[in-house]
Formats: structure tokens, sequence, C-alpha cells
DNA sequence: AACTTGCGCAACCGCCAGTCG
DNA sequence: GCGACTGGCGGTTGCGCAAGT
């Protein structure tokens, strides 16, 4: 038998956190700052693990956390970062420092999981990889070009620099190039021309820069772009689109624009 | 109105890694 | 080096509520 857990413990209290326990927390933590979770139940008398103050603390009581409806934006980070990192939700949490890593597994668990099949949602995030993230000299991505922000903490600094550990891994292939046309895209393996039509149905609803009939995609014939040549990944970012009722989207960085425009 | 079903989310569980004595 | 302890993380559970019948 391994050892008791903390939980495990007499007079340990489990279920929901009532307002007063939140009270008593918040007051704890405002006077002697996170940490040490030991000695909150000690010392505040309150009947919970430490485990457990730390994660209310984390997930819930923790200021500056934005709660309800996720926004287009971060959903398509959220699907984005999933692809390339896998669950390692809180690192994908340290790209959103204003969501829980808890929140993120749920609503990935509960809304994202469900709206895109595991394959759909990589040949949608190789997508959005390739307009998100600028690439080095050997066209890696380069993760300081995600919008990361707020990473001042010490856990969500670590989180990123492990992120950008992982996208060193991350490399482009040669040989296939995409372009898009309003309307229509069609997409180049290896020379060999597919065409997949793309029904907009309000196209001009796209940020299309100016009025060519190329949309400004963020690579060109001379660069490489990593694709699975058995699939129709513009038929994929067609159902992105339509699917997911993204509103407006910038075609040459892939960003939701979330009402910018 | 009563009951059933499905969903969302807070919280728990178990494992792992780091630290310390 | 070893074991105990702690914090962190990802997976899972179960409660409460809304929607459907």
């Amino acid at each position: 038998m391994g050892r008791s857990l903390c939980c495990d413990k007499l007079g340990i209290k489990k279920g929901p956190w009532t307002p007063e326990e939140d009270i008593v927390l918040v007051s704890y933590v405002q006077k002697h700052g996170p940490g040490n979770w030991r000695s909150v139940p000690a010392n505040t008398g309150l009947m919970r693990c430490s485990k457990s103050c730390r994660l209310r603390w984390t997930n819930y009581l923790r200021p500056g956390i934005k709660r309800g409806n996720f926004t287009p934006h971060e959903e398509g980070l959220i699907v984005h970062l999933q692809s390339m990192l896998g669950n390692k939700w809180a690192a994908i949490a340290s790209y959103l420092p204003q969501r829980t890593d808890n929140d993120i597994k749920n609503y990935w668990n509960t809304h994202l999981k469900k709206k895109i099949g595991k394959n759909q949602a990589e040949d949608v995030c190789h997508e959005l990889v390739s307009r998100y993230c600028n690439t080095d000299q050997i066209g890696n991505p380069d993760v300081s070009t995600l919008p990361a922000s707020n990473l001042s903490s010490t856990t969500y600094a670590s989180s990123a620099e492990n992120i950008s550990r992982l996208l060193v891994g991350w490399t482009r292939s040669s040989g296939n190039q995409v372009k898009v046309d309003q309307g229509s895209c069609r997409s180049v393996f290896n020379q060999e021309f597919t065409t997949c039509t793309l029904p907009l149905k309000e196209p001009t609803s796209f940020a299309l820069q100016e009025s060519s009939s190329e949309a400004p995609f963020p690579f060109h014939d001379d660069e490489n772009l990593r694709l699975e040549t058995e699939h129709q990944p513009l038929t994929v970012l067609e159902n992105w689109l339509l699917d997911e009722a993204v509103g407006q989207v910038d075609i040459a960085t892939g960003l939701c624009l979330d009402g910018m425009y």
C-alpha cells in the first residue's frame, strides 16, 4: 500500500467550495501570497487538504481569470496549440494567461473535440501554424510570434520555454505550395495541382487584402509547407471556416478577427 | 408538471518530478 | 542514495442545470 493521500484524512471536506471558504482562502492568500499550501489549512482552519486549496485558488479564485465563452480567436489558438503540443494543457494555458488549464481542458473535451475530428484538427492546425508563426532561417516556427502575452510569472515563462523547445522539432518539408483564390482554392502537391472549391457564402467577409485574386498567404512559391499529401487541407480549412461559424478570418494570418473588422 | 437525458464544469484522483533532510 | 513530502499536471468523475419528451 502506498502512503495515504492528504485528502483521505478524517475530517477533510470534499465537494464544492462555499463562498465562506472562498473568502477565507482569498484572505489568506492575499495576506501571505500563493504557495506553501501545506500551511493553508492549518493556518486558516479550512477543512480542506492543501491540494484542494491550491486547485481552488489556481482554477477559480486567482485574479485575472477570464470566465465565460471562448472567443473564436481563443478557440483557434487552442486547436492550433493542441495539435502541436498534444494535451499539454498547462503549456497551452501559458498562451492564454486569462484561462486556466482546467478551463481549456474542459473546453477542449466538451466542445472542440466534438467539433473537430482528430485528423481534421491536426490538419486545420497545420494550416493555422503556417499562418500564426513566422519562421526562422531553417523554417521552424518562431514561437515568439505567437500571441503569448503576460509571460512574466515564472510558471508561465517556464512553460513557454518548454513550448519553444517542443516546437524545434516541428519543421517544414519541401515541395508543397498552396494558393488561394477568392471563392476557390487550389493546392499544389509536388507539382500536382489539386483544386477544391471553397464555396464561401460571403467571400467578401474575409479579409482578402486589396483586390488581388490571390490571397496574401504568408508563404510563397519559394517557401515550403508541410502538408499531408493524402489530405485536402483546404477542404479542411473550408470546413473550419463554414462549420465553426468563424465570422471573419484574416487569410493572411489565419487569425480569427472576432469582430475586429 | 413530471420525468429523462445530455451537457458543462468544478473538483477529485493518481501519477510524476523536484526538493529536502 | 534514499525516502518522505510537496506541488504540478492530465485524466476522470459526478453534480447541477437546462433542454427535451
